[in-house]
DNA sequence: AGTACCACCTGACGGC
DNA sequence: TGCCGTCAGGTGGTAC
């Protein structure tokens, strides 16, 4: 699930509910999800807020009241979940704040594929990890040069997040349908046209998966996400049928009829 | 540089 | 009901 719309929706949440709240306690469970000490998280918050939030690609970072940033990657099954005392608290919590005013937020994660850290600066973590720029955070111009001098697959390139931060499996397939290019389409047979509908193609998909991703009823008709299994009909009624391709390792879905092979 | 494959974990689901 | 194989939207390593 979470890719860079589910992400922001995290963020929004995380916002909501839990800036400018003393954290009274940190509860942290020892997994391979932690990249540092499980005390450092715990001297970092308790006593501490968080004050904002920063997100680049599919990491999320808090920022501390004592200078530092929380650092948080969902994997595969990674949700925040903010709750009151008397709620019950979700299983495969690895980290839960505990406010002075009885609320709590909770860091959920059950196949422990993410990871936690405190870190001083987010912007050396992005380094670090070699990634790209966001999806959301560049030009025309800037995507347009993620593309040059590179050979492969669009699909893989696009979740590669070395060349652009924040696409997974499902909203690459969703953007490729969207823009009816075929997920094997090699980058140097891009047109110029292709690369600028694909560019308008990526900003409106991620926006609208923002607004509604929580929910995928309520997207805009025409989604294939909601459609993912081989045989159902094309969400766009071209009258053809959704098809699974596995490219480089992952499962992925189309429509043949509305992306040709080019 | 790009791709295939395995591994890391746990849970859900279908077949028997 | 239960056991087993398969698969899952992420990343990271290895080998070709």
């Amino acid at each position: 699930m979470p890719e860079l719309p589910d992400v922001e929706v995290f963020k929004r949440y995380l916002d909501a509910t839990s800036l400018h709240r003393e954290i009274a306690h940190a509860m942290v469970r020892q997994s391979r999800v932690l990249r540092c000490a499980p005390s450092t998280l715990r001297r970092n918050l308790e006593g501490e807020r968080l004050t904002g939030t920063r997100r680049h690609g599919k990491h999320l970072f808090a920022a501390i009241s004592n200078g530092r940033w929380l650092e948080l990657h969902f994997g595969m099954t990674g949700h925040l979940k903010a709750f009151q005392k008397q709620e019950r608290e979700p299983a495969h919590v690895q980290l839960r704040l505990d406010f002075t005013d009885g609320w709590h937020l909770a860091y959920v994660n059950t196949r422990l594929l993410g990871r936690l850290d405190v870190v001083h600066d987010p912007q050396a973590v992005i380094l670090e990890l070699g990634l790209g720029p966001d999806a959301l955070d560049l030009d025309l111009g800037e995507f347009r040069e993620l593309f040059e001098g590179r050979r492969g697959m669009v699909k893989p390139t696009l979740m590669n997040q070395d060349v652009l931060a924040g696409l997974g499996n499902v909203w690459t397939d969703e953007i490729l349908f969207q823009a009816r290019l075929h997920p094997e389409t090699e980058i140097p047979d891009l047109s110029d046209d292709d690369v600028k509908r694909l560019f308008a193609t990526m900003r409106r998909v991620l926006r609208e998966g923002m607004e509604h991703g929580v929910d995928p009823e309520e997207l805009p008709d025409g989604y294939l996400l909601v459609r993912r299994e081989e045989g159902a009909d094309c969400p766009r009624g071209c009258g053809g049928s959704v098809e699974r391709i596995t490219v480089s390792g992952r499962a992925g879905y189309y429509c043949p009829r509305c992306q040709p092979r080019s």
